[in-house]
DNA sequence: GCCGTTTTCGGCCCGACTGTTTTCAGTCG
Protein backbone atom coordinates (compact mmCIF):
# COMPACT_ATOMS: atom_id res chain seq x y z
CA UNK A 1 0.00 0.00 0.00
CA UNK A 2 2.66 2.46 1.04
CA UNK A 3 4.83 1.77 -1.33
CA UNK A 4 2.67 2.93 -4.31
CA UNK A 5 2.70 6.14 -2.77
CA UNK A 6 6.02 6.07 -2.45
CA UNK A 7 6.61 5.48 -5.67
CA UNK A 8 4.04 7.76 -7.52
CA UNK A 9 6.18 10.31 -5.18
CA UNK A 10 9.15 9.60 -6.81
CA UNK A 11 7.81 10.02 -10.15
CA UNK A 12 6.13 12.86 -9.56
CA UNK A 13 9.52 14.81 -8.72
CA UNK A 14 11.18 13.16 -11.74
CA UNK A 15 8.81 15.21 -13.50
CA UNK A 16 9.30 18.70 -12.21
CA UNK A 17 12.50 17.67 -12.53
CA UNK A 18 12.74 16.89 -16.17
CA UNK A 19 9.89 19.65 -16.83
CA UNK A 20 12.84 22.10 -14.81
CA UNK A 21 15.23 20.61 -17.09
CA UNK A 22 13.00 21.46 -20.23
CA UNK A 23 12.42 18.22 -21.33
CA UNK A 24 9.71 16.66 -23.61
CA UNK A 25 6.40 17.72 -22.57
CA UNK A 26 4.84 14.11 -22.80
CA UNK A 27 7.78 12.41 -21.03
CA UNK A 28 6.87 14.75 -18.25
CA UNK A 29 3.18 13.60 -18.69
CA UNK A 30 3.98 10.59 -18.53
CA UNK A 31 5.48 10.27 -15.29
CA UNK A 32 2.73 12.36 -13.96
CA UNK A 33 0.52 9.89 -15.96
CA UNK A 34 2.14 6.95 -13.86
CA UNK A 35 1.96 8.52 -11.00
CA UNK A 36 -1.44 8.67 -10.87
CA UNK A 37 -2.58 5.58 -11.73
CA UNK A 38 0.26 3.95 -9.57
CA UNK A 39 -1.57 6.20 -6.38
CA UNK A 40 -5.21 4.81 -7.54
CA UNK A 41 -4.62 1.23 -7.69
CA UNK A 42 -5.85 -0.21 -4.79
CA UNK A 43 -3.76 -3.22 -5.10
CA UNK A 44 -0.37 -4.31 -3.89
CA UNK A 45 1.76 -3.35 -6.76
CA UNK A 46 4.68 -6.07 -5.66
CA UNK A 47 2.09 -8.29 -6.45
CA UNK A 48 1.65 -7.72 -9.85
CA UNK A 49 3.38 -7.19 -13.23
CA UNK A 50 3.52 -3.14 -13.44
CA UNK A 51 3.13 -2.98 -16.74
CA UNK A 52 -0.53 -4.33 -16.37
CA UNK A 53 -1.48 -0.74 -15.14
CA UNK A 54 -2.37 1.68 -17.89
CA UNK A 55 0.13 4.47 -18.21
CA UNK A 56 2.80 2.02 -16.94
CA UNK A 57 5.11 0.67 -19.48
CA UNK A 58 8.60 -0.94 -19.87
CA UNK A 59 10.73 1.83 -18.88
CA UNK A 60 8.26 2.64 -15.58
CA UNK A 61 7.81 -0.98 -14.90
CA UNK A 62 11.83 -1.10 -15.07
CA UNK A 63 12.18 1.81 -12.57
CA UNK A 64 9.39 0.27 -9.98
CA UNK A 65 11.05 -3.13 -9.60
CA UNK A 66 14.24 -1.47 -9.27
CA UNK A 67 12.28 0.26 -6.27
CA UNK A 68 10.87 -3.24 -4.93
CA UNK A 69 14.34 -4.22 -5.20
CA UNK A 70 16.55 -1.69 -4.15
CA UNK A 71 14.68 1.30 -2.16
CA UNK A 72 15.70 3.58 -5.04
CA UNK A 73 15.45 4.78 -8.71
CA UNK A 74 18.78 5.32 -10.55
CA UNK A 75 17.01 7.43 -12.85
CA UNK A 76 15.80 9.70 -9.81
CA UNK A 77 19.21 10.42 -8.94
CA UNK A 78 20.06 11.05 -11.88
CA UNK A 79 17.86 14.04 -12.49
CA UNK A 80 18.47 15.81 -9.48
CA UNK A 81 21.88 15.27 -8.76
CA UNK A 82 22.26 18.93 -10.68
CA UNK A 83 19.21 20.44 -8.73
CA UNK A 84 19.73 22.30 -5.32
CA UNK A 85 17.38 20.98 -2.41
CA UNK A 86 14.71 22.50 -2.54
CA UNK A 87 14.45 24.08 -5.86
CA UNK A 88 11.71 22.24 -7.53
CA UNK A 89 9.43 23.01 -4.02
CA UNK A 90 9.47 26.40 -5.64
CA UNK A 91 7.20 25.00 -8.62
CA UNK A 92 4.33 25.15 -5.91
CA UNK A 93 4.37 28.89 -6.09
CA UNK A 94 1.44 29.86 -8.04
CA UNK A 95 2.34 32.10 -11.48
CA UNK A 96 5.70 30.06 -11.20
CA UNK A 97 6.37 27.42 -14.10
CA UNK A 98 9.21 25.73 -15.05
CA UNK A 99 10.70 27.68 -17.39
CA UNK A 100 9.97 30.90 -15.35
CA UNK A 101 12.07 29.24 -12.38
CA UNK A 102 14.99 27.59 -14.77
CA UNK A 103 15.44 31.30 -15.62
CA UNK A 104 15.80 32.58 -11.81
CA UNK A 105 17.89 29.86 -11.16
CA UNK A 106 19.86 30.16 -14.31
CA UNK A 107 20.94 33.82 -14.48
CA UNK A 108 20.00 34.86 -10.54
CA UNK A 109 21.45 31.93 -8.62
CA UNK A 110 17.77 31.33 -6.94
CA UNK A 111 18.16 27.54 -5.01
CA UNK A 112 15.00 28.52 -2.19
CA UNK A 113 12.65 30.33 -1.12
CA UNK A 114 14.76 32.48 0.79
CA UNK A 115 17.29 33.32 -2.78
CA UNK A 116 13.46 33.97 -4.39
CA UNK A 117 12.65 36.46 -2.16
CA UNK A 118 15.79 38.69 -2.05
CA UNK A 119 16.17 38.77 -6.15
CA UNK A 120 12.20 39.71 -5.59
CA UNK A 121 13.20 42.08 -2.98
CA UNK A 122 15.95 43.73 -5.15
CA UNK A 123 14.03 44.07 -8.04
CA UNK A 124 16.05 41.65 -9.97
CA UNK A 125 13.12 39.56 -11.58
CA UNK A 126 11.81 42.41 -13.86
CA UNK A 127 14.83 43.47 -15.65
CA UNK A 128 15.31 39.65 -17.34
CA UNK A 129 14.38 38.45 -20.63
CA UNK A 130 10.49 37.54 -21.31
CA UNK A 131 9.81 39.20 -17.70
CA UNK A 132 8.81 42.40 -16.27
CA UNK A 133 7.29 44.93 -13.40
CA UNK A 134 3.68 42.97 -13.75
CA UNK A 135 5.71 39.53 -13.67
CA UNK A 136 7.31 40.14 -11.18
CA UNK A 137 4.73 41.73 -9.07
CA UNK A 138 2.53 38.32 -9.83
CA UNK A 139 5.33 36.15 -8.38
CA UNK A 140 5.66 38.52 -5.11
CA UNK A 141 1.51 37.02 -4.82
CA UNK A 142 2.44 34.25 -5.35
CA UNK A 143 4.92 33.95 -2.62
CA UNK A 144 2.65 35.42 -0.45
CA UNK A 145 -0.04 32.68 -0.99
CA UNK A 146 2.47 30.02 -1.00
CA UNK A 147 3.41 31.25 2.55
CA UNK A 148 0.14 31.50 3.50
CA UNK A 149 -0.53 27.81 2.94
CA UNK A 150 -3.32 26.80 0.45
CA UNK A 151 -5.65 24.15 2.43
CA UNK A 152 -8.36 22.50 0.87
CA UNK A 153 -11.88 23.18 2.17
CA UNK A 154 -14.38 21.25 3.13
CA UNK A 155 -17.03 20.34 0.48
CA UNK A 156 -19.95 21.89 2.92
CA UNK A 157 -18.17 25.36 3.11
CA UNK A 158 -17.78 25.25 -0.67
CA UNK A 159 -21.31 24.67 -0.99
CA UNK A 160 -21.71 27.45 1.16
CA UNK A 161 -19.94 29.87 -0.96
CA UNK A 162 -21.16 28.56 -3.64
CA UNK A 163 -24.53 29.26 -3.17
CA UNK A 164 -23.60 32.63 -2.44
CA UNK A 165 -21.54 33.53 -5.62
CA UNK A 166 -24.16 32.28 -8.10
CA UNK A 167 -27.18 34.23 -6.20
CA UNK A 168 -26.48 37.30 -7.71
CA UNK A 169 -25.76 36.09 -11.42
CA UNK A 170 -28.36 33.69 -11.43
CA UNK A 171 -31.58 36.38 -13.12
CA UNK A 172 -28.97 37.38 -15.59
CA UNK A 173 -27.85 34.07 -16.25
CA UNK A 174 -30.02 31.59 -18.70
CA UNK A 175 -27.89 28.57 -17.02
CA UNK A 176 -25.50 28.49 -14.45
CA UNK A 177 -23.83 25.43 -12.18
CA UNK A 178 -21.18 24.72 -9.76
CA UNK A 179 -18.51 22.70 -12.15
CA UNK A 180 -15.40 21.11 -11.02
CA UNK A 181 -14.80 19.11 -7.69
CA UNK A 182 -17.63 20.83 -5.95
CA UNK A 183 -19.97 19.60 -8.61
CA UNK A 184 -18.13 15.80 -8.49
CA UNK A 185 -18.76 15.58 -4.80
CA UNK A 186 -15.12 15.32 -3.37
CA UNK A 187 -14.71 15.60 0.21
CA UNK A 188 -12.30 18.69 -0.43
CA UNK A 189 -12.21 21.38 -2.62
CA UNK A 190 -9.37 23.80 -4.05
CA UNK A 191 -10.81 26.50 -5.67
CA UNK A 192 -14.50 26.59 -6.42
CA UNK A 193 -15.63 26.58 -10.42
CA UNK A 194 -18.76 28.28 -11.95
CA UNK A 195 -20.04 28.19 -14.87
CA UNK A 196 -22.84 29.79 -16.52
CA UNK A 197 -24.34 30.25 -19.61
CA UNK A 198 -25.99 33.89 -21.29
CA UNK A 199 -25.90 36.30 -23.90
CA UNK A 200 -24.85 38.99 -21.86
CA UNK A 201 -21.39 37.48 -21.26
CA UNK A 202 -19.28 40.41 -20.22
CA UNK A 203 -22.27 41.76 -17.92
CA UNK A 204 -22.20 38.70 -16.00
CA UNK A 205 -17.92 38.60 -15.70
CA UNK A 206 -18.65 42.36 -14.95
CA UNK A 207 -21.16 41.49 -11.76
CA UNK A 208 -19.33 38.39 -10.71
CA UNK A 209 -15.91 40.36 -10.60
CA UNK A 210 -18.14 43.44 -8.34
CA UNK A 211 -19.08 41.56 -5.57
CA UNK A 212 -18.61 42.64 -1.81
CA UNK A 213 -16.79 38.96 -1.59
CA UNK A 214 -14.21 39.50 -3.71
CA UNK A 215 -10.63 40.25 -2.07
CA UNK A 216 -8.96 40.49 -5.36
CA UNK A 217 -9.46 40.04 -9.59
CA UNK A 218 -7.37 37.94 -10.40
CA UNK A 219 -7.88 37.71 -14.08
CA UNK A 220 -10.66 38.96 -16.17
CA UNK A 221 -11.73 38.40 -20.03
CA UNK A 222 -14.75 38.26 -22.15
CA UNK A 223 -16.03 35.21 -20.89
CA UNK A 224 -13.48 34.21 -17.79
CA UNK A 225 -12.63 35.83 -14.76
CA UNK A 226 -11.12 34.52 -11.83
CA UNK A 227 -11.63 35.69 -8.24
CA UNK A 228 -10.30 35.61 -4.64
CA UNK A 229 -12.35 35.56 -2.61
CA UNK A 230 -12.59 36.88 1.60
CA UNK A 231 -13.32 33.27 2.70
CA UNK A 232 -10.04 32.20 3.34
CA UNK A 233 -8.83 33.71 0.23
CA UNK A 234 -10.66 31.02 -1.89
CA UNK A 235 -10.04 30.91 -5.06
CA UNK A 236 -13.51 31.46 -7.58
CA UNK A 237 -13.54 30.61 -11.50
CA UNK A 238 -15.70 31.79 -13.50
CA UNK A 239 -16.55 30.80 -17.24
CA UNK A 240 -18.85 32.32 -19.85
CA UNK A 241 -20.44 30.23 -22.94
CA UNK A 242 -23.27 30.24 -25.32
CA UNK A 243 -26.05 28.37 -24.47
CA UNK A 244 -25.76 26.20 -27.54
CA UNK A 245 -22.11 25.10 -26.35
CA UNK A 246 -23.72 24.43 -22.27
CA UNK A 247 -23.38 20.59 -22.43
CA UNK A 248 -19.57 20.84 -24.16
CA UNK A 249 -18.72 23.62 -21.15
CA UNK A 250 -20.31 21.76 -18.26
CA UNK A 251 -18.63 18.60 -19.12
CA UNK A 252 -14.95 20.16 -19.70
CA UNK A 253 -15.61 22.92 -16.79
CA UNK A 254 -16.47 19.63 -14.10
CA UNK A 255 -13.17 17.80 -15.26
CA UNK A 256 -12.05 15.95 -13.93
CA UNK A 257 -8.81 16.80 -16.27
CA UNK A 258 -8.24 12.73 -16.42
CA UNK A 259 -12.14 12.28 -17.37
CA UNK A 260 -11.80 14.76 -20.06
CA UNK A 261 -8.64 13.57 -21.51
CA UNK A 262 -9.58 10.52 -22.01
CA UNK A 263 -12.95 11.46 -23.37
CA UNK A 264 -10.82 13.55 -25.67
CA UNK A 265 -8.59 10.93 -26.41
CA UNK A 266 -11.61 8.46 -27.69
CA UNK A 267 -13.16 10.97 -29.53
CA UNK A 268 -9.55 11.53 -31.78
CA UNK A 269 -9.46 7.81 -32.10
CA UNK A 270 -13.10 8.59 -33.78
CA UNK A 271 -11.57 11.35 -35.74
CA UNK A 272 -13.94 13.68 -33.80
CA UNK A 273 -12.46 16.65 -31.41
CA UNK A 274 -14.07 17.71 -28.19
CA UNK A 275 -13.55 21.20 -26.44
CA UNK A 276 -15.89 23.47 -24.70
CA UNK A 277 -17.29 24.61 -27.09
CA UNK A 278 -19.00 21.29 -28.83
CA UNK A 279 -18.20 18.06 -30.42
CA UNK A 280 -16.52 18.88 -33.74
CA UNK A 281 -15.70 16.64 -37.07
CA UNK A 282 -13.29 18.84 -39.07
CA UNK A 283 -14.86 22.18 -38.74
CA UNK A 284 -18.62 20.55 -38.46
CA UNK A 285 -20.21 21.08 -34.87
CA UNK A 286 -21.85 17.87 -33.94
CA UNK A 287 -22.84 18.14 -30.45
CA UNK A 288 -22.55 20.27 -27.50
CA UNK A 289 -25.88 21.42 -26.13
CA UNK A 290 -25.85 18.49 -23.33
CA UNK A 291 -23.48 16.62 -21.85
CA UNK A 292 -25.75 13.47 -22.77
CA UNK A 293 -25.03 14.91 -26.55
CA UNK A 294 -21.35 14.65 -25.89
CA UNK A 295 -20.98 11.46 -24.51
CA UNK A 296 -23.49 9.83 -26.85
CA UNK A 297 -21.40 11.21 -29.91
CA UNK A 298 -18.99 8.83 -28.43
CA UNK A 299 -21.59 6.00 -28.02
CA UNK A 300 -21.69 5.83 -24.45
CA UNK A 301 -24.20 6.68 -22.02
CA UNK A 302 -24.31 9.50 -19.35
CA UNK A 303 -21.86 9.75 -17.07
CA UNK A 304 -22.69 11.01 -13.74
CA UNK A 305 -20.31 13.66 -12.59
CA UNK A 306 -19.57 11.97 -9.00
CA UNK A 307 -18.00 9.38 -10.81
CA UNK A 308 -15.76 11.36 -12.88
CA UNK A 309 -12.36 10.17 -11.95
CA UNK A 310 -11.28 8.33 -15.18
CA UNK A 311 -10.77 4.98 -12.40
CA UNK A 312 -12.62 2.77 -14.77
CA UNK A 313 -15.92 5.13 -15.41
CA UNK A 314 -15.65 5.39 -18.78
CA UNK A 315 -14.49 1.42 -20.03
CA UNK A 316 -17.77 1.02 -17.73
CA UNK A 317 -19.80 3.30 -19.66
CA UNK A 318 -18.58 1.36 -23.19
CA UNK A 319 -19.25 -1.83 -22.01
CA UNK A 320 -22.51 -0.60 -20.85
CA UNK A 321 -22.01 -1.22 -16.98
CA UNK A 322 -22.21 2.10 -15.67
CA UNK A 323 -23.40 1.65 -11.98
CA UNK A 324 -27.01 3.05 -11.47
CA UNK A 325 -26.56 5.20 -8.67
CA UNK A 326 -28.14 5.64 -5.61
CA UNK A 327 -30.15 9.28 -5.69
CA UNK A 328 -31.49 11.73 -3.04
CA UNK A 329 -35.29 10.05 -3.91
CA UNK A 330 -34.21 6.91 -3.01
CA UNK A 331 -33.25 7.92 0.63
CA UNK A 332 -36.30 7.31 2.50
CA UNK A 333 -34.88 7.56 5.94
CA UNK A 334 -31.86 8.91 8.22
CA UNK A 335 -30.59 6.17 10.81
CA UNK A 336 -28.23 8.26 12.58
CA UNK A 337 -30.04 10.97 14.70
CA UNK A 338 -28.95 12.39 18.11
CA UNK A 339 -31.72 13.89 20.54
CA UNK A 340 -31.19 16.17 23.86
CA UNK A 341 -31.78 13.31 25.77
CA UNK A 342 -27.89 12.91 25.31
CA UNK A 343 -25.78 15.82 23.39
CA UNK A 344 -28.63 16.34 20.54
CA UNK A 345 -29.59 20.26 20.48
CA UNK A 346 -33.24 19.03 19.86
CA UNK A 347 -36.33 17.28 21.38
CA UNK A 348 -37.34 13.81 19.67
CA UNK A 349 -40.37 15.49 18.66
CA UNK A 350 -38.63 18.46 16.83
CA UNK A 351 -36.69 16.13 15.08
CA UNK A 352 -39.17 13.83 14.15
CA UNK A 353 -41.11 16.79 12.90
CA UNK A 354 -38.40 17.91 10.70
CA UNK A 355 -37.36 14.53 9.04
CA UNK A 356 -41.23 14.43 8.17
CA UNK A 357 -40.43 17.43 6.52
CA UNK A 358 -37.83 16.55 4.10
CA UNK A 359 -40.33 13.46 3.47
CA UNK A 360 -38.60 10.62 5.37
CA UNK A 361 -40.77 7.53 6.08
CA UNK A 362 -38.76 6.93 9.13
CA UNK A 363 -35.75 8.09 11.22
CA UNK A 364 -33.28 6.36 14.05
CA UNK A 365 -32.76 8.23 16.90
CA UNK A 366 -29.38 6.93 17.85
CA UNK A 367 -28.33 8.71 21.35
CA UNK A 368 -24.78 8.31 22.95
CA UNK A 369 -24.51 5.00 25.51
CA UNK A 370 -23.52 5.62 29.21
CA UNK A 371 -19.65 5.35 28.96
CA UNK A 372 -19.40 8.97 26.76
CA UNK A 373 -20.19 10.62 29.80
CA UNK A 374 -18.93 14.13 28.23
CA UNK A 375 -22.06 13.65 25.45
CA UNK A 376 -24.08 12.84 28.19
CA UNK A 377 -24.73 9.38 27.72
CA UNK A 378 -27.79 7.12 28.88
CA UNK A 379 -27.92 4.90 31.39
CA UNK A 380 -30.09 2.11 31.24
CA UNK A 381 -32.93 4.11 33.37
CA UNK A 382 -32.97 6.60 31.04
CA UNK A 383 -32.92 4.75 27.96
CA UNK A 384 -36.32 3.58 29.05
CA UNK A 385 -37.26 6.64 29.24
CA UNK A 386 -36.45 8.12 26.35
CA UNK A 387 -37.83 4.65 24.75
CA UNK A 388 -41.05 5.22 26.39
CA UNK A 389 -41.03 8.65 25.47
CA UNK A 390 -40.63 7.79 22.03
CA UNK A 391 -43.29 5.31 21.94
CA UNK A 392 -45.84 8.31 23.17
CA UNK A 393 -44.61 10.79 20.86
CA UNK A 394 -44.88 7.56 18.26
CA UNK A 395 -48.53 7.96 18.91
CA UNK A 396 -49.30 11.92 18.29
CA UNK A 397 -47.18 11.96 15.11
CA UNK A 398 -48.52 9.89 11.94
CA UNK A 399 -46.87 9.37 8.93
CA UNK A 400 -43.28 8.48 10.04
CA UNK A 401 -42.16 5.87 11.74
CA UNK A 402 -39.31 6.53 14.54
CA UNK A 403 -37.34 3.66 15.48
CA UNK A 404 -35.27 3.43 18.59
CA UNK A 405 -31.92 3.07 18.24
CA UNK A 406 -28.36 3.90 20.01
CA UNK A 407 -25.06 4.54 19.47
CA UNK A 408 -23.21 2.18 21.45
CA UNK A 409 -19.44 2.59 22.76
CA UNK A 410 -17.31 -0.01 21.55
CA UNK A 411 -14.93 -0.44 25.55
CA UNK A 412 -11.57 -0.63 25.51
CA UNK A 413 -11.97 -4.64 25.81
CA UNK A 414 -13.97 -4.99 22.69
CA UNK A 415 -17.20 -5.22 25.08
CA UNK A 416 -19.92 -3.48 24.33
CA UNK A 417 -21.46 -0.67 26.91
CA UNK A 418 -24.87 -2.01 27.15
CA UNK A 419 -25.52 -6.05 28.22
CA UNK A 420 -27.35 -8.00 25.12
CA UNK A 421 -30.82 -7.99 26.80
CA UNK A 422 -30.53 -4.35 26.31
CA UNK A 423 -29.54 -4.14 23.21
CA UNK A 424 -32.25 -6.77 22.84
CA UNK A 425 -35.06 -4.18 23.10
CA UNK A 426 -33.87 -1.72 20.70
CA UNK A 427 -34.78 -1.72 17.03
CA UNK A 428 -31.37 -1.28 15.60
CA UNK A 429 -27.81 -0.98 17.14
CA UNK A 430 -25.05 0.88 15.90
CA UNK A 431 -21.42 0.86 17.60
CA UNK A 432 -18.69 3.20 17.88
CA UNK A 433 -15.33 3.50 19.48
CA UNK A 434 -15.37 7.04 21.39
CA UNK A 435 -12.45 6.12 23.30
CA UNK A 436 -9.01 4.45 23.21
CA UNK A 437 -7.97 5.40 19.56
CA UNK A 438 -4.57 3.88 19.25
CA UNK A 439 -5.57 0.78 21.35
CA UNK A 440 -6.26 -2.61 19.68
CA UNK A 441 -8.85 -0.47 17.80
CA UNK A 442 -9.22 -3.17 15.00
CA UNK A 443 -9.37 -6.09 17.28
CA UNK A 444 -12.01 -4.44 19.64
CA UNK A 445 -14.07 -3.39 16.36
CA UNK A 446 -13.93 -7.19 15.04
CA UNK A 447 -15.25 -8.10 18.98
CA UNK A 448 -18.09 -5.62 18.71
CA UNK A 449 -18.94 -6.66 15.75
CA UNK A 450 -19.38 -10.71 16.24
CA UNK A 451 -22.39 -9.55 18.69
CA UNK A 452 -25.37 -10.34 16.96
CA UNK A 453 -27.38 -7.77 17.71
CA UNK A 454 -24.84 -5.14 15.96
CA UNK A 455 -26.52 -3.74 13.37
CA UNK A 456 -24.31 -1.04 12.07
CA UNK A 457 -20.50 0.62 12.69
CA UNK A 458 -20.22 4.29 12.66
CA UNK A 459 -17.64 6.58 11.64
CA UNK A 460 -15.56 3.64 10.60
CA UNK A 461 -11.93 5.41 10.47
CA UNK A 462 -12.98 8.30 13.06
CA UNK A 463 -10.73 10.79 10.72
CA UNK A 464 -11.90 14.51 10.85
CA UNK A 465 -11.32 16.45 7.92
CA UNK A 466 -10.92 19.17 10.17
CA UNK A 467 -7.70 17.67 10.57
CA UNK A 468 -7.73 14.48 13.03
CA UNK A 469 -6.38 11.37 11.86
CA UNK A 470 -8.26 8.37 13.01
CA UNK A 471 -8.34 5.82 14.73
CA UNK A 472 -4.61 3.37 14.69
CA UNK A 473 -6.11 0.69 12.92
CA UNK A 474 -6.46 -1.98 9.90
CA UNK A 475 -9.58 -0.60 7.98
CA UNK A 476 -9.50 -2.99 5.04
CA UNK A 477 -9.44 -5.92 7.71
CA UNK A 478 -12.31 -3.92 9.76
CA UNK A 479 -13.99 -3.66 6.43
CA UNK A 480 -13.32 -7.19 5.03
CA UNK A 481 -14.99 -8.46 8.63
CA UNK A 482 -18.06 -6.81 8.48
CA UNK A 483 -18.72 -7.54 4.90
CA UNK A 484 -18.06 -11.15 6.46
CA UNK A 485 -20.18 -10.66 8.93
CA UNK A 486 -23.64 -8.58 7.48
CA UNK A 487 -22.45 -5.21 9.65
CA UNK A 488 -23.30 -2.55 7.55
CA UNK A 489 -20.40 0.19 7.04
CA UNK A 490 -21.74 3.50 7.63
CA UNK A 491 -21.15 6.89 5.61
CA UNK A 492 -21.49 9.23 8.03
CA UNK A 493 -22.59 12.62 6.23
CA UNK A 494 -21.80 14.88 8.62
CA UNK A 495 -19.21 17.75 7.48
CA UNK A 496 -16.83 17.10 9.08
CA UNK A 497 -16.12 13.41 9.20
CA UNK A 498 -17.66 11.76 5.59
CA UNK A 499 -16.77 8.37 7.03
CA UNK A 500 -16.03 6.39 5.30
CA UNK A 501 -14.79 8.05 2.07
CA UNK A 502 -15.09 7.02 -1.61
CA UNK A 503 -12.16 5.54 -1.57
CA UNK A 504 -12.89 2.93 0.97
CA UNK A 505 -16.58 2.41 -0.15
CA UNK A 506 -15.39 1.31 -3.19
CA UNK A 507 -12.79 -1.10 -1.44
CA UNK A 508 -15.71 -2.29 0.85
CA UNK A 509 -18.13 -3.06 -1.82
CA UNK A 510 -15.00 -5.19 -3.39
CA UNK A 511 -15.55 -7.19 -0.31
CA UNK A 512 -19.04 -7.53 -0.90
CA UNK A 513 -19.87 -5.18 2.12
CA UNK A 514 -23.51 -3.24 3.13
CA UNK A 515 -24.02 0.28 3.78
CA UNK A 516 -25.79 3.65 5.43
CA UNK A 517 -25.95 6.51 5.04
CA UNK A 518 -26.37 8.62 8.09
CA UNK A 519 -26.00 12.15 8.73
CA UNK A 520 -25.08 11.88 12.91
CA UNK A 521 -27.49 15.30 12.97
CA UNK A 522 -26.92 16.33 16.59
CA UNK A 523 -29.31 19.25 15.27
CA UNK A 524 -32.40 19.56 12.92
CA UNK A 525 -30.55 21.71 10.77
CA UNK A 526 -27.88 19.14 10.32
CA UNK A 527 -29.68 16.61 8.69
CA UNK A 528 -29.35 18.46 5.40
CA UNK A 529 -25.44 16.71 5.90
CA UNK A 530 -27.53 13.79 3.65
CA UNK A 531 -26.59 15.36 0.99
CA UNK A 532 -23.12 15.25 1.68
CA UNK A 533 -23.15 11.80 2.35
CA UNK A 534 -25.14 10.87 -0.75
CA UNK A 535 -22.35 12.44 -2.95
CA UNK A 536 -19.70 10.22 -1.19
CA UNK A 537 -21.39 7.30 -1.89
CA UNK A 538 -22.11 7.94 -5.08
CA UNK A 539 -18.72 8.33 -5.94
CA UNK A 540 -17.71 4.98 -4.26
CA UNK A 541 -20.31 3.53 -7.20
CA UNK A 542 -23.25 2.95 -4.58
CA UNK A 543 -26.46 1.64 -6.14
CA UNK A 544 -29.89 2.08 -3.97
CA UNK A 545 -29.98 -1.85 -2.95
CA UNK A 546 -26.46 -1.45 -1.43
CA UNK A 547 -27.70 1.19 1.35
CA UNK A 548 -29.88 0.14 3.74
CA UNK A 549 -31.78 3.65 4.38
CA UNK A 550 -33.15 3.12 1.25
CA UNK A 551 -35.56 0.38 1.97
CA UNK A 552 -39.12 0.96 3.72
CA UNK A 553 -38.65 0.75 7.53
CA UNK A 554 -40.56 -2.58 7.61
CA UNK A 555 -37.88 -3.82 4.77
CA UNK A 556 -34.87 -2.72 6.38
CA UNK A 557 -32.59 -5.58 6.12
CA UNK A 558 -30.69 -5.16 9.74
CA UNK A 559 -28.84 -7.56 10.45
CA UNK A 560 -31.32 -9.14 12.98
CA UNK A 561 -33.91 -9.73 10.73
CA UNK A 562 -31.79 -11.64 8.32
C1' DG B 1 7.93 7.55 -21.73
C1' DC B 2 3.52 5.29 -23.50
C1' DC B 3 0.78 3.36 -27.03
C1' DG B 4 -1.43 1.02 -31.37
C1' DT B 5 -8.43 -3.17 -35.60
C1' DT B 6 -5.73 2.29 -40.05
C1' DT B 7 0.44 3.08 -36.88
C1' DT B 8 6.31 -0.48 -33.64
C1' DC B 9 7.01 5.46 -35.45
C1' DG B 10 4.82 9.47 -34.72
C1' DG B 11 1.62 10.94 -32.45
C1' DC B 12 0.34 12.40 -27.44
C1' DC B 13 -6.49 17.24 -25.01
C1' DC B 14 -7.46 21.89 -25.71
C1' DG B 15 -8.17 26.73 -25.05
C1' DA B 16 -8.34 31.44 -22.19
C1' DC B 17 -5.82 35.00 -20.15
C1' DT B 18 -1.62 37.63 -19.09
C1' DG B 19 2.36 39.98 -20.08
C1' DT B 20 5.80 40.83 -22.97
C1' DT B 21 6.01 41.00 -27.19
C1' DT B 22 5.12 42.90 -32.76
C1' DT B 23 3.49 37.09 -33.28
C1' DC B 24 4.02 34.37 -28.92
C1' DA B 25 5.54 31.92 -24.53
C1' DG B 26 4.14 30.77 -20.05
C1' DT B 27 0.78 29.44 -16.77
C1' DC B 28 -3.39 27.55 -15.51
C1' DG B 29 -7.31 24.58 -15.41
Amino acid sequence: MGKNTEIADIFERIADALEFKGEMVFKVSAYRKAARMLREYSGDISSIHPSEIEGIGKGMAEKIEEYLKTGRIKKYEEVIADIPEGLLELLNIPNMGPKTLHLLHKELGVNNLKDLERVLEEGKVAALPGMGEKKEENIKKGVLLYKAGRSRIPLATALKVVREVISPLSDISEEISPAGSLRRMKETIGDIDILAAGEKTQEIVDIFTRQSYVREVIAKGDTKASIRTIYNNLQVDLRVVEKDCWGAALLYFTGSKAHNIKLRGIAKDRGLKINEYGVFRGTKRIAGKTEDDVYRTLGIKFIPPELREDKGEIEAAMKGTLPVLVEQKDIKGDLHIHSNYSDGMDDIETVTLAAKRRGYEYIGICDHSKTSKIAGGLDEEALKRRNEEIDSIQEKIKGIKILKGMEVDILSNGSLDYSDSILEQLDFVIVAVHQGFFKNVTERIKEAMRNPFVDILAHPTGRLLSGREGYKMNIEEVMEYAAKMGVALEINASYDRLDINDVNIMKAKGYGAIFVIGTDAHSTGMLEDMELGLGTARRGWLEKKDVLNTYRWQDIPFRRRR
